[in-house]
DNA sequence: CCGATACATTGACACATATCAATGTACTTA
DNA sequence: TAAGTACATTGATATGTGTCAATGTATCGG
């Protein structure tokens, strides 16, 4: 039997403008969430890597250009991920990013 | 003689969308800052009660319904006003808060 | 297997931030 | 001018976050 997988709340599309009605704590938990995956300047750095280059891009070029050492690197791409606004490919010895421009857009809507 | 006022960087609208260039260095501290203002859940909600009201909303309304103190909520607000997301007006007594639009439109043009 | 490579995790530290009680400040009114 | 009200600031504390050196893990080539 295959595992069914348990409803998520999902923690950007959880959320109707900030214009419209006022958030729940719950909604404003999620949201501030993904936010804060912004709120870093490497992390915006990292993400604008990606999204500007239009396809993949390879964690090995992500470390110079960022001025970061690897841990350090390696630990904001993991938050970008878990907040839904980067997927990881492992592939190999290498590990390659996408953006996730759904999850870009859906951020842009909460704010409109 | 009246005092002029620097030219300042617009801590919103000085970038590109992420999808377009890499941002540089200081234009990611600057996006940086503005989506901190955002990254806390309180922040969020005071925010949208301000939004979804359509007008002005008097601080001394923000605190019940936020569930934190006044000290707070004041400390809140003022992010708030800093990062340019709300306007603050003292009348007599009573501190007035508004959206401001325009600023939330230049963030959400630089998600997408 | 063995060494090398690419990335992740751990542990430690410095620094930032959210919070509230206590207190300060500005304004109104009697 | 004295007392009350609305909000801001201060000071203290707990928690969260960014950073890197050291180490761990998975993969590839020989």
């Amino acid at each position: 039997m295959v595992a069914r997988r348990r409803v998520t709340l999902d923690p950007i599309a959880c959320c109707a403008p900030v214009s419209a009605d006022a958030l729940d704590s719950k909604q404003a938990d999620l949201l501030a969430g993904s936010f804060a995956a912004l709120a870093d300047p490497i992390r915006l750095r990292l993400l604008s890597f990606i999204t500007s280059s239009a396809g993949e891009v390879c964690a090995c070029d992500l470390v110079e250009p960022s001025g970061r050492s690897q841990p350090t690197v390696s630990h904001h791409m993991k938050i970008l991920v878990e907040a839904g606004l980067v997927t990881r490919d492992k592939r190999g010895l290498w590990v390659w990013y996408r953006a996730v421009p759904e999850r870009l857009e859906s951020l842009r809507a909460v704010l409109g």
